[in-house]
DNA sequence: TCTTCGATTGTCT
DNA sequence: GACAATCGAAGAA
């Protein structure tokens, strides 16, 4: 449910006392301890533990040895859960995103997870911290409204050794409306 | 447009 | 010591 609604709000990042941000694109849920696909999957650890958190806050965790990823937790406190944002489509401040994304062409500048973390720029001091706080410099706040005609859903991704149920789940969200398929600013 | 493959390091077993 | 919720370059179709 929250993977969902996330889609169309706008991931707000406060850099140099300027904001830059995206509307939110594409998101995927990970659930619980059963979730076999979840970080939480093998219980609680030094690395998953803002998972277990309130909902509303980062969990913000780096993989293959280059990238950080951003999550929004969810959940009652205490139950680790969480949604991956995995691509954004740039709303303000194109000259930071550009300069962080720089000999990327524009429509490659964060439809990825790794992407959008490199563009804003989001690192591991985010872990944690409060999402739905407007004096965060990272943080979460109304945008636009898709329609269910304009969502998709598909299994996750990038989910490696997972078994059944939790490969097949319809996890992953993703906007296809004129509204953010145009060309940017 | 699609497929393959190397990069690179924190975290867990 | 193995591996990862990925990206981007390169080569093929």
């Amino acid at each position: 449910m929250v993977a969902r609604e996330l889609l169309g709000k706008r991931l707000v990042r406060v850099f140099d006392g300027q904001r830059a941000a995206g509307i939110i694109i594409e998101s995927e849920a990970y659930d619980g301890e059963q979730d076999q696909a979840c970080h939480a999957r093998s219980g609680k650890t030094a690395r998953n533990a803002a998972m277990y958190g309130e909902a509303g806050r980062a969990y913000v965790y780096f993989t293959y040895g280059i990238h950080w990823m951003l999550n929004c937790v969810s959940g009652e406190d205490g139950y680790p859960a969480a949604v991956l944002i995995r691509a954004i489509y740039p709303a303000e401040r194109f000259n930071l995103i550009r300069e962080n994304r720089e000999g990327v062409e524009r429509k490659s500048w964060c439809d990825g997870p790794a992407k959008l973390t490199k563009a804003l720029p989001i690192t591991g001091e985010f872990n944690g911290i409060d999402l739905c706080d407007p004096n965060s410099p990272l943080f979460i706040e109304e945008g636009i409204l898709f329609e269910d005609e304009e969502v998709q859903t598909t299994p996750r991704i990038g989910i490696q050794n997972t078994p059944e149920p939790w490969l097949s789940q319809p996890w992953r969200f993703i906007a296809h409306s004129s509204q953010v398929n145009g060309d940017l600013l």
